[in-house]
DNA sequence: CGCTAATTTGAGTGACTTCAAGCACAGTGG
DNA sequence: CCACTGTGCTTGAAGTCACTCAAATTAGCG
């Protein structure tokens, strides 16, 4: 982790990337800008632990943030991925609970550091960002239990193909319909929540089917069509 | 469904059900108690359906409400119940989605209906209450995150024990020590995430252990400590 | 420094095991 | 009397274990 003296605006920034501020008026904006912090983190560095206290949350400015949980064997189960845009940790500042997860960079990342204060004050002060705010958890709250019907009903290989979709609603292909998101095998499988050999042997699957195709780490989805159906999604 | 002549007031239930609504002050409990309806519902009735529309909330006075998604093959996964001074259905008012869920009586209901409109000048109004609501939004999530790893991770067994924990945390025992909620060994399976013949092996096996007693669909938790070692709770 | 050697990490495969789902049917109690 | 509960049996999906192979990192050393 690096401090930055170049701190990047938060005006700007909220309509660039669609974030969650961009219904904060311009003095609110600039406040805001003004009590953050901003740093650099590099791929695998730990911004909160689970169990930790936290005082203050997170905007993703760039790269990547994974967020999971710890099961009771040291398994992670990951809970969902944060990109440009996106805020983490504002669920334990909300509560003013521990943080019930960990957030982990996954590729290197520019995060701003918005003080709980500061947050409490904006929703104090605007009832649209705040309503917004609502919508959003609310958004998060649908997809957990739309997810919890998915893990508790369909088999894996029904799992692993919604998770592919899933990362392409979010982060998207390139021009050569690659992930813009790159995990290893077993990343995908405390996602999908398996094996790692279950997961490598049904993206081969995938790949017979000729919905996929494997370069390494980097998967091509030839087929979305193909995996809704795969899916049921 | 049945419309009632006396409506229960606001101002007392909020305080007694220590609902979200205490966070109201007098003039806007009154204001609640004049813009709500309330109605009698019956064992089984629906409230509203997963994809309908819903142009308002409910919150329960009396009774046990069943919310539950549907796979895609028709089978229900129960979300969560909601008892006395709990709302539901607030999310879709939120968002202005359709319903993500199916809100059924488990147990006779004396449910309030508050329009969409009342709960946005509310929370326009009144900040400590949009906190306390985006707060009760982030603990759901919470939770939803947790039974996801909970789900992934652990065999049925220590599902079931880690369920009957949960039930227990919001519904309590009697003095017999009996869960204070009733349910079919179906709509156990449906909560856990398994087959309804694997809930009632498992559920003998409990019984075994001398963890719990079964008295047909009343089941008297016997050994909390020893369900939390189960359930690696 | 640069160039192997050594170690670690992740991907992939096969063999085996096991948990839990599914099916069929019998019992029972509201 | 029908929906729910309970039991035995079978099967299959997926987990576990043990191992190989390739690539990437790090260490060692002239």
């Amino acid at each position: 982790m690096k401090s930055l003296e170049y701190i990047p605006a938060c005006n700007q920034c909220a309509y660039e990337n669609n974030s969650i501020f961009r219904f904060l008026n311009d003095d609110q904006l600039s406040l805001l800008s003004y009590e953050k912090g901003c740093n650099l983190y590099k791929k695998g560095n730990v911004v909160y632990h689970e169990g930790g206290r936290v005082n203050g949350f997170y905007c993703v400015n760039i790269g990547i943030v994974k967020l999971y949980k710890t099961g009771y064997e040291g398994r992670e189960q990951i809970i969902r991925f944060a990109k440009q845009g996106e805020i983490i940790g504002f669920r334990s500042v909300l509560s003013g609970d521990f943080a019930c997860h960990t957030a982990r960079i996954l590729e290197d990342s520019l995060l701003c550091f918005i003080p709980t204060e500061t947050l409490f004050e904006l929703i104090r002060k605007n009832a649209e960002f705040s309503i917004e705010l609502l919508k959003l958890t609310c958004r998060e709250l649908g997809e957990a239990n739309a997810f919890i019907t998915d893990i508790a009903q369909k088999t894996v290989r029904e799992r692993l193909a919604e998770v592919l979709l899933i990362l392409y609603n979010g982060f998207g292909l390139d021009e050569e319909k690659f992930l813009q998101i790159v995990l290893t095998r077993e990343e995908l499988s405390n996602i999908v929540g398996t094996a790692t050999e279950s997961v490598i042997r049904l993206l081969s699957e995938l790949k017979e089917d000729k919905l996929i195709e494997i370069h390494g780490r980097r998967l091509k989805l030839l087929d979305l069509r193909g995996l809704k159906k795969v899916a049921n999604y």
